[in-house]
DNA sequence: CCCTGATTCGC
DNA sequence: GCGAATCAGG
């Protein structure tokens, strides 16, 4: 962005009509990161921020930017800076044991291979998408349940439907 | 999960 | 200085 005095002027009016960072954002053609960093920077007065940062706080984990994408080396040295000596650990070591799966996280893994029914629940590319993977009617993909969904009568179909 | 504004910090 | 990422709340 390039903050000329009219952007500037423009941020400015937007904000004092008491618009939102994103629609500011939205108007001027740039993020409301955009926005609200100039504004800061400008000292525009600072709209009621939904948020309490507690000060005390200490910052949550190096907020802000991601950190740098480690540099690419050339090689890693299979042999790096030999040590002269092992850390000792300050408490026993407690290598992770791998944990046993509850049933129930097996049970959340569908047998795709045979005949679990594969009709989708939710929406496909979100985090709760599924298959409802019942046992499916023989010869058919899906549960009876969802197998008379999936297969409608066509002589239940109404000719003269609107 | 959509929205909000504030803050941090690599660039 | 800039603003994306992230936070934190509604």
């Amino acid at each position: 962005m390039d903050w000329t005095n009219e952007a500037i002027d423009r941020l400015r009016a937007l904000w004092a009509e008491g618009h939102s960072t994103a629609e500011i954002g939205r108007r001027m053609g740039i993020s409301k990161n955009a926005v609200v960093g100039k504004a800061h920077r400008l000292d525009l007065p600072a709209r009621p921020s939904p948020i309490r940062r507690d000060p005390a706080t200490p910052r949550p984990v190096a907020t802000g930017r991601r950190p740098t994408l480690p540099p690419l080396r050339a090689a890693m040295p299979i042999a790096a800076a030999p040590r002269r000596e092992e850390p000792k650990p300050v408490a026993p070591t407690i290598l992770a044991l791998p944990p046993k799966p509850a049933s129930s996280v097996v049970r959340a893994f569908p047998r795709v291979s045979s005949k679990a029914c594969c009709w989708p629940i939710g929406e496909p590319g979100t985090k709760g998408f599924r298959f409802c993977s019942e046992p499916a009617m023989s010869g058919k993909p899906y549960c009876a349940e969802h197998a008379a969904l999936a297969y409608v009568r066509v002589k239940d179909r109404r000719e003269d439907a609107a």
